[in-house]
DNA sequence: CCTTGACTATATGGTTACCGGATACTTTAG
DNA sequence: CTAAAGTATCCGGTAACCATATAGTCAAGG
């Protein structure tokens, strides 16, 4: 190595510095973004210790989403002051993921209590438990309407979820009256909810009431879920209990954790009045 | 629109359903990954909102970065106690994650904090300060080392500095001695540093002393540091101040902020003892 | 001085998760 | 029944590399 090459770092070292693969060098280099201070005639290439600092700017840039051109275009032409204003910018980025990842984090949390939950259940049994009180979010009525207007309010009633960050994990349901479920119209849902947390003032939610509800399950494709409202209905009449205003309907278990709709398991909790 | 489809979603609905581009379905479909419930003999394809939850499940693994071949693998196969595991972990490495961008957000708000200080300072005057004091990281001695030692030295102490997340976006420093100030060897440093905050035990770190500094700022390339360095010694030699131990040297502006080394600012603190 | 093993360069193809556009066909509203 | 809007397939391209193959180069030891 030459007397002034010995200040410098080959690719293979400045690579082990940096923490990268020699393969992201000869990237950065093609591509005009990070090129060695000295590239001898043989095309070896050489580093100098400053350019650690450029490199860990490239990576800082790198972790907040910004493109390498980009990165190349800002380090090009450069000021304090730019500099100042691209890194605030950046901070509040930075921000915004921090509050996204707290979010879903939130989410998967929901999604293991409610899983670790259902692992507990004995899908057969029919109880009559009290039940807390309960902030729903609800559609507008669904009562009555067609397959495509049904569709077309789940579509919406997603959208506004999504839009005001609604979803924290819960799974949507559907309610029913005590009228369609009389009429044994148990496909017939007056509106979706969904659980979340009462923390926007903007938006009404419905309190689910504290009280005696009828709580059954139902395994497999929705489609049958009639016969295990008929047995929770003959449950109810054996035992002389009084129907309340709604049934909640459910998934406990859906595709987020079994395989095919045989393995659904779908909650229903009839609200019904003390004895 | 046939009877039966009525109750499912074209592709373009459910892409807007999904907040995606059709594209992205087709693409799930291809793969295998998410197929909708019917494809029409002509080729059409129609999803249930059953397979909204899919989706919802592919986006919330999509975004805790798993590969969508991990994704089809694991709904493929999938029981509620490997879906809670998998959360778990994955629970675990977002924590990681805000962890990581907590810190990234750090190093920004430094590199903002130096960089706007640099910005207001007069790099002409050469002053006498009085600094509180600060905690140091320092390297092992570099003092007399050759070059190829020195690069050593300095690719370890990087290393230390990553592998022990002691980077807060400081820079790296470096110290001479009296010594070697008084012969004139401005670049025969005894120890490189960088500026953290104390906050483990079995690390040691050294405290720059709180009391005066001379502190005066080179422009340009490091290999005129000594042309700064003499009119510095003048200047403590005509104000008759004793000199103290050691001399910092640090970048206060360099790659990061300004382009090419002819704008580099070194700043220099000298300590220096009371009248 | 020469050899040998470690290192380097270039070229090529592959990867992931799509995006955009062109073309041709379907569906649906009026 | 027609026109507008929607859909399918195909083709190419993108970013930021990674892996591999081949060939050339360097530096330490005998």
């Amino acid at each position: 190595m030459s007397e002034n090459l010995r200040k410098y770092f080959t690719t293979g070292e400045f690579a082990k510095l940096c923490n990268v693969k020699k393969q992201t060098l000869f990237h950065y280099d093609e591509i005009g973004l990070l090129s060695p201070e000295i590239k001898s005639e043989k095309g070896y290439r050489y580093y100098s210790y400053h350019q650690f600092d450029v490199f860990n700017v490239i990576e800082l840039l790198k972790e907040v989403d910004m493109p390498l051109k980009e990165i190349k275009l800002f380090l090009k032409n450069k000021t304090p002051s730019e500099l100042i204003e691209l890194l605030k910018g950046k901070s509040l980025e930075i921000k915004k993921k921090i509050e996204n990842l707290h979010q879903i984090q939130k989410i998967i949390d929901t999604k293991i209590e409610l899983t670790e939950f259902a692992l507990t259940i004995d899908f057969s049994e029919i109880k009559i438990i009290e039940q807390e009180e309960d902030q729903l979010f609800l559609s507008g009525s669904i009562l009555d309407c067609s397959d495509r207007e049904f569709l077309n309010s789940v579509s919406q009633f997603i959208d506004y979820l999504y839009k005001n960050e609604l979803d924290i994990g819960y799974p949507i349901g559907a309610i029913v009256s005590r009228e369609k479920l009389l009429n044994e119209e148990y496909d017939n849902y007056s509106y979706l909810y969904t659980k979340t947390r009462n923390n926007t003032e903007d938006i009404s939610f419905y309190t689910k009431p504290k009280g005696l509800y009828v709580v059954a399950y139902h395994k497999g494709n929705d489609k049958n879920i009639s016969k295990t409202y008929k047995k929770i209905m003959k449950f109810i009449d054996t035992h002389h209990i009084k129907l309340g205003n709604y049934s909640y309907e459910e998934y406990v278990l859906d595709e987020i954790s079994v395989s095919g709709n045989d393995n659904y398991v779908t909650q229903i909790m009839i609200e019904v009045e003390g004895k």
